[in-house]
RNA sequence: GGGUGCUUAGCUCAGUGGUAGAGCGUCUCGUUUACACCGAGAAUGUCGGGGGUUCGAAACCCUCAGCGCCCA
């Protein structure tokens, strides 16, 4: 992190294992508990039979398994059903079967009891409206230690809880032969017996089904009956979902709320106990005689007593980053300075599992006040075809190795330049090395403005005094700053690395200093020598937070500045926005682009020099030097050969000999046709009553002007034609 | 199965009703005293398909198809 410059407190560093955040711990446990948010309660729970121990609903990663349907019947004659399962070995522990209340196949048999063959055992058909007549044989075996489904319906209809695995996933306590076999080997051993038996009605393999896979080991999640403690979580999502739904709380990009609202509408009591060695042990003792109690932070347990082993999920305690970072529970300035914060920028992979404990606990802990003002969430990083980094599949990158290659700022401003809202974003070398060429060109700029004796001494003249094309530049810089602004206060950190890139590469190297170089080898230098040392500053300044290290490097070198970290965050100036000068540079561009564009179709050497001179608007021949300079072009007396007209300024040029007719032609013709199309759409919208009675004014005036440039084009490209036969 | 996105140039992506854009890549020319990590010029899209709304749709609505993510 120091390494790309990320700007933090280093002196607040915590570890959620430290003292502090123990005591806070330990606190919040007690206040939820006394405040009768923590329960304990046997409940099934996602086990890991390899870790051994309980998993919280976002540890558990579903996939598509390859798995088996059976469908199995039980009972004789008509007293018998048919049930279809994925996992055959759980019947050994079935408590009930289950049907939909008002399916008519089954209506009859409700009420009744069915023999549960192997263990021979009679079990009730129950009627519960969570079965789905659709599904299978539309009637399901009820194991309710075994199935958080089966478990809701038992404890509907009191369908007994029985016991057929031990923790290690290992059939146990059946009384049958499958008893010390593992679960995959019983299901196949059950199925094989049953089949012998003649109660396999059907078998359907592979049937790829969802199941769920522990998140640390990969190895299959058993859903087990188990003694465990809870956080309730509905009032505490209800006011986390408040918080947001009311507005205290903004989530960035908008888009992604409604996930938010879908975890926290929905959620389940929360399993924060964790049979790891890990961790924050549970901060509950029991008693010789059976006793609980929570000892809070300042407590001592009885003697005799022993703690609770389990220790609590993680996220119980990063759930509290917000407020006990602070010093919280203790009444700490920090506390009442820093809490609540303004933005919370991470991941939105994170958002159920962090950001949504962060709000519970917080808004618990602290009264009701949330933990932030803004969740800025941003995406993933991916790899250059957009697909997920993984070590299997080998696209990981390692962005130390980017940054000893290429700078920690062109890995920084790749990186924000790829940030838009809530999207991943692809990252790929190339586009690091594109960055560092752009850091390359601010120092090359840089480096030129100082040979030219760029300057920020002193206060900036009245624009009245510049030339227009350091009033364009002012303008322009002006914009950017506008610009760059409001993209940055609504987080929209990749346009506006776009704006800036933009700004720096084109409007300042391509054009400005190009237009410029004339007249800083005039005795006319002075006054753009302290606009340019003032466009630089600006630019730096802005740029610092993406691009720290080279900014800084390059900005004290410019201004003499004893740090650019401390220095002023650049304004925008209204009153340099000149919109007269911006239109007189864009007709200069287009007038150097246009010939620009004749020499390399005339097959002319960049460096090529010819003889060349502007006629026409004073605005633009004014600047004739500067394009001269730009294009070539030599002030002395010739004889025309070729001749352009572009922006309302004739260009005459002698290309000492014969120009290329057929490249010309060629190229006339395809503006031309260009032309006309554009002139057509024109005139076929303006023909358009429908448009003319509808569209806004200021449309319908755009139309025009168009159509009266591509008028006047034509009727120029018809001439230029014309005039090469 | 539920939810939620996405589909625009070769690649990765911007673009929330008024003539389709960027970076990289491609082609041509070029050692012009800031920069070859550069400069100049160029090519490239029936904006996934089909309907609809509108004077006008890449954008809004419906529908189909494909892909992704989250949750079950």
């Amino acid at each position: 992190m120091k390494r790309l410059g990320v700007s933090v407190d280093w002196s607040r560093e915590r570890f959620t294992m430290d003292e502090g955040m123990s005591k806070a711990v330990v606190s919040i446990f007690k206040k939820m508990h006394d405040a009768g948010l923590i329960y304990r309660a046997e409940r099934i729970i996602n086990w890991c039979p390899r870790c051994l121990t309980a998993l919280s609903d976002i540890e558990v990663d579903h996939q598509d398994d390859a798995g088996e349907f059976v469908q199995i019947r039980y009972g004789e004659g008509e007293q018998s059903i048919v049930v279809a399962t994925t996992r055959a070995e759980t019947m050994l522990g079935d408590g009930a079967v289950a049907v939909h209340p008002d399916d008519p196949r089954y209506k009859h048999l409700i009420g009744t009891e069915v023999l549960l063959p192997l263990v021979n055992r009679m079990i009730p058909i129950i009627a519960d409206e969570l079965v789905e007549q659709d599904f299978g044989t539309g009637a399901v075996k009820v194991t309710a230690a075994h199935d958080p489904n089966d478990f809701e319906m038992a404890m509907r209809h009191n369908v007994p809880f029985v016991v057929i695995m031990n923790e290690h996933g290992v059939m146990a306590g059946t009384g049958t032969e499958f008893d010390g076999m593992d679960r995959f080997a019983a299901r196949i051993a059950v199925v094989a017996k049953l089949k012998e038996l003649g109660r396999l009605v059907s078998e359907k393999r592979p049937y790829i089904h969802a199941v769920g896979h522990c998140s640390r080991c990969d190895i299959t999640v058993e859903p087990r009956l188990s003694k465990q403690w809870f956080v309730k979580v509905a009032p505490l999502a209800k006011a986390s979902a408040d918080a947001v739904r009311s507005g205290a709380v903004k989530i960035e990009p908008e888009a992604l709320s409604p996930r938010y609202f879908e975890w926290v509408d929905n959620m389940h009591d929360w399993c924060i106990s964790r049979q790891l060695w890990w961790g924050h042990r549970i901060p509950v003792w029991y008693g010789p005689n059976g006793e609980i109690k929570v000892v809070g932070p300042d407590e001592v347990a009885p003697d005799e007593w022993t703690q609770d082993p389990d220790v609590l999920d993680t996220w119980f305690s990063s759930g509290q980053w917000a407020f006990s970072t602070f010093g919280w529970p203790e009444k700490s300035a920090d506390l009442a300075k820093f809490y609540p914060t303004s933005v919370l920028v991470t991941g939105y992979d994170i958002l159920f599992f962090w950001v949504v404990r962060m709000m519970m606990m917080s808004t618990f802990a602290m009264d009701g006040v949330a933990p932030f003002k803004t969740i800025m969430l941003h995406g993933l990083v991916r790899d250059q075809f957009g697909k997920k980094m993984s070590k299997s599949r080998g696209n990981v990158i390692d962005p130390i190795e980017f940054m000893d290659k290429y700078g920690a700022d062109a890995l920084r401003f790749t990186l924000a330049r790829g940030a838009n809202p809530g999207t991943d974003q692809a990252l790929a070398e190339d586009w690091i090395g594109g960055s560092r060429n752009f850091a390359t060109k601010l120092w090359n700029a840089t480096r030129f403005a100082m040979l030219n004796g760029a300057t920020t001494v002193g206060p900036l003249p009245e624009v009245s005094s510049f030339n227009a094309i350091d009033r364009w530049i002012l303008s322009r810089l002006s914009e950017t700053l506008r610009d760059v602004d409001s993209l940055l206060g609504g987080y929209e950190f990749a346009r506006a690395c776009e704006i800036l890139y933009h700004f720096a590469w084109d409007d300042l190297c391509d054009w400005y200093l190009e237009l410029s170089k004339e007249t800083f080898a005039s005795d006319k230098k002075a006054p753009s020598q302290r606009v340019l040392g003032h466009v630089l500053d600006q630019l730096l300044r802005v740029l610092h937070p993406i691009m720290p290290f080279i900014t800084e490097e390059l900005w004290c070198t410019l201004t003499g500045g004893e740090s650019l970290v401390v220095a002023h965050w650049p304004e925008a100036n209204p009153t340099h926005i000149d919109k007269s000068s911006e239109s007189l540079v864009r007709a200069m561009q287009e007038v150097v682009t246009e010939v620009r564009r004749f020499r390399n179709d005339q097959g002319l050497k960049p460096s090529q020099k010819v003889p060349g001179r502007f006629l026409g608007s004073f605005d633009i021949t004014k600047y004739s030097s500067a394009l001269s300079f730009l294009l070539k072009l030599e002030d002395k007396e010739f004889t025309p050969s070729a001749t352009l007209e572009i922006a309302g300024v004739k260009i005459e040029l002698d290309l000492t000999g014969s120009i290329d007719v057929v490249a010309e032609r060629a190229r006339l013709e395809k503006d031309l046709s260009a032309a006309k199309k554009d002139l057509q759409t024109a005139e076929v919208k303006l023909g358009n009553a429908g448009f003319m009675a509808k569209a806004p004014a200021d449309v319908v005036v755009e139309i025009k002007e168009r159509l009266t440039k591509t008028s006047a084009d034509i009727e120029r490209i018809t001439a230029a034609l014309a005039a090469l036969k």
